[in-house]
DNA sequence: TCAAAAGTGTTCGCTATACACCCATGG
DNA sequence: CCATGGGTGTATAGCGAACACTTTTGA
C-alpha cells in the first residue's frame, strides 16, 4: 500500500460519508421534455451518463454546490434549484459510503452547454435516456415525481418557455411533463382566469379581418402570480 | 493539543462533512397538534430542546438511522418516517460541519415515550414550544409546510388517530393541522364521498327512536384507499 | 337547566367538462 | 386541395359553499 500517494489528510474520530449533489435539469423543445445528462469521464462507470454533480466543499451550501458543478460542467445557471431527495442507500457508491442531495431545475429551451475540461454534456429526450451510472435511475424517476407535483402547485412552467409563448405552446408543455392531454378551449380558459398571464402587445398588431388574432401570444407576469397567491391558492388541476 | 485523547481514526483525502438525521414527531391530543422534543444532556446548546435524531452510522440508511435515534431517545417506532429536507448551512453546527437529513411523522395519540438513558423526551403544544437548539426552529417550520402539503396528497391524518373515530375528531384533527375552520357538514360530505371510510359496526347499536345514530365512529380503510386512488388522484381541498 | 357539541339535507352558484365551427397554414 | 393546427363560445352536470333544525351531552 502506497500510503504516500493516497495522502489521507482528514481525520475524524467517527467516520463520515461522503456528501454530493446531483442535478436533474430539464428543458422543453417545444414537444417533449429533454434532460441533461454528462457522460462520466473516469472510474467508476466511465463512459456512462449520470447527472452532472459533485462533492460537497466544506464553506458552501448543498445548493451552492449544485449551482458551481452545474456550471463547471455544463455551463448552466438555472435560476431556481429545488431540492427534492438525498439519498442514502449504503452501496450506492462502489468507491466508499457517498450520500447524494438531490435538485432539480428547469431552464429555458436550449441555452448554451459545454463542458468545462473533458465532460460531454448533452440533452437526452426523455424516451432516448440510457441507462445511467449509480442509482442515477432511481432518482431520475423521484426527480419526475416531484416535478410532477411541483408543478400542481407553483408555476415553474414558465421557467421552460421563452418569454413570449403561445397558449398551444404552454400545453404542450403541460401535457409533456404530466403525461396527459388537455382540451384546448378548457385549458385555455382556465390559464386566462388564473389571472397570472398577459397578452403579448404584438397580438394587435396580428389581427385579420374577421377580427380575430392569429398567432396569439402570452406573457407570464410573475407580479400577477404574487398577488393571486395572496388569494386564493394556486391549484392547478384539470 | 492531547492528540491521544481524541483519537481520529477514520481519514480521507478530502474533507467530509458529518451526517445527522432529525425526526420531527407530530401526535394529535384530540385539540391541537403535539410535537415531540429531547432536552440536551450535552453541549453544544446543553439543556436545549431539540428534535431526536443523532449521527448516521456507515451501515445504515437515513431512513434507518432516524428510526435507531427515534427508538434510542423516546422508544417510538413510527410505521411511516416521511424524509423532507436536508439542511446544509456552513454553520448551522457549532462542532463541525454537519448536514442534517430531517424526517417528519405521524403517532397515534400519545404513545409511550421515554428516554433511554438520560434522555428526557416531552410532549410539547403547538404554541408552547421553545426556542430549539442549533436550527430546529428553521427545520420545524419547514416540517410544517411538508406536512401540510402532505397531507393534501396522502390521507395520512388517520396515522394520528384510534382505529375508530367521530366525524368532529377527524375534523378537528385536519383544522389542527391546516390551521383553518371546515363547516361540519361539507367536511363530513366530502370525506364520505371520497370513499375511504367505513361506519363503524357499533353504530347500529347506538341508534334511537328518531332513527339517529349517536357518537358516530368510522374507521379508515387503506384497501379502499388504495381503489380509489387508482381512479382519481387524491386531492384533499375545501 | 342551559350552553355547547353533534347528527342530519337542501339549495345555489360556480367551474370543470364536453363539445362544434371557422380560419390559417403548409404540404 | 386537403389535413392539421389554432382561434373562439356555449351548454350541462357535478361539486363546493352556504345554511337551520333537532338531539345529546355535560357543566
Amino acid at each position: 500500500m502506497k500510503e504516500k500517494e493516497e495522502q489521507k489528510e482528514y481525520s475524524y474520530k467517527h467516520p463520515h460519508p461522503a456528501v454530493t449533489t446531483d442535478c436533474v435539469i430539464f428543458c422543453f423543445d417545444g414537444k417533449e421534455l429533454n434532460v441533461l445528462l454528462v457522460q462520466r469521464g473516469v472510474e467508476p462507470f466511465k463512459g456512462a451518463w449520470a447527472f452532472p454533480g459533485g462533492f460537497l466543499h466544506m464553506d458552501e451550501t448543498a445548493n451552492q454546490c449544485a449551482l458551481r458543478e452545474l456550471k463547471e460542467e455544463t455551463n448552466l445557471s438555472p435560476e431556481h434549484l429545488e431540492q427534492f431527495h438525498t439519498f442514502t442507500d449504503v452501496d450506492r457508491d462502489p468507491r466508499e459510503r457517498v450520500i447524494t442531495i438531490a435538485y432539480f431545475a428547469l431552464v429555458k429551451k436550449r441555452e448554451v452547454i459545454g463542458g468545462d475540461d473533458a465532460t460531454v454534456a448533452k440533452w437526452f429526450k426523455m424516451n432516448e435516456i440510457p441507462r445511467l451510472a449509480f442509482d442515477h435511475d432511481f432518482i431520475f424517476r423521484k426527480a419526475l415525481t416531484a416535478l410532477k407535483e411541483k408543478i400542481h402547485f407553483e408555476p415553474i412552467g414558465f421557467e421552460l418557455l421563452d418569454e413570449e409563448f403561445s397558449m398551444p405552446d404552454l400545453q404542450r408543455l403541460y401535457e409533456a411533463i404530466l403525461d396527459v392531454k388537455f382540451d384546448r378551449r378548457n385549458f385555455q380558459k382556465k390559464m386566462i382566469q388564473m389571472d397570472i398571464l398577459e397578452e403579448s402587445p404584438s397580438n394587435e398588431k396580428n389581427v385579420n379581418k374577421t377580427g380575430r388574432s392569429k398567432n396569439k401570444k402570452w406573457r407570464f407576469i410573475p407580479q400577477k402570480y404574487e398577488d393571486m397567491k395572496r388569494q386564493k391558492a394556486f391549484r392547478l388541476e384539470f
